[in-house]
DNA sequence: ATGACCCTACCATGCTCGTGTCAAGGTTTG
DNA sequence: CAAACCTTGACACGAGCATGGTAGGGTCAT
């Protein structure tokens, strides 16, 4: 095939500091899948390298790791487990100590608001 | 000290199908964290039993890991790394195909120059 | 006061994550 | 064509997760 207008694996891997073998897992993680030519040559093309950096910022900057991003990811497009998820974090106002049970339940029951990675 | 309103940690275990030793991992976490009695005792009460099988349905119905609810609930609580990991996840156009290919390249090219030069 | 329970602190195991490397084989290109 | 690159698949390995177990030592109820 012909020049496509992207980097290749181990190009791509020397601008954005990853190695192939990440670039690689990385795709299997689902985060970042850069199109392939005919022959199955992985083609990382502007839009992929920007996000391989970024992605690599958030990782350092935050300290969290390939896969709680990669849980993220599968929170925002699985709306049932983020109901799931959201609702149960929410249903915890670290201190029930000095709160009437039943007072409690009812406010337990009417909170729906914050969402966790709702926003798209 | 006498009669807490409350289960002891092998009590708890029983009624919420967690084994103790489990009990303590999840307090650990930081998601279920019980009260303690002025000599140490763990002491689970209702909202924390009701939390502990919530918990346990939410981990095997949807087959996600203590550390994921972990990761959910420090995104819930850190709004700068909420923001960060939101902020990545809404630049995906996963599939830029539906986009104009023209305007597409031409917007991709200038951001290629860009990023070219900022690599190092 | 004694048996049943709790605590913390380890050690051990099996599994997953993140990562490198190497092998066998297709592709691109000078 | 041959060199340089790509692909998938595998083995390897340290680090961390999820669990169980045990040991030494307090606490509670009878």
């Amino acid at each position: 095939m012909y020049a496509m207008d992207g980097l290749t694996i181990n190009e791509a891997a020397r601008v954005t500091g990853w190695s192939a073998r990440m670039l690689r897992y990385v795709e299997q993680t689902g985060l970042v899948s850069p199109e392939r030519t005919g022959s199955g040559y992985r083609i990382y093309g502007a839009a992929e390298l920007q996000r391989l950096r970024t992605l690599k910022e958030l990782i350092a900057g935050f300290d969290v790791a390939l896969s709680d991003v990669a849980f993220a990811a599968r929170i925002k497009h699985d709306p049932q487990l983020q109901r799931a998820i959201e609702d149960w974090l929410n249903a915890t106002p670290q201190r029930p100590q000095d709160v009437d049970p039943d007072d409690w339940l009812r406010f337990e029951q009417r909170k729906h608001e914050r969402l966790l990675l709702g926003a798209a």
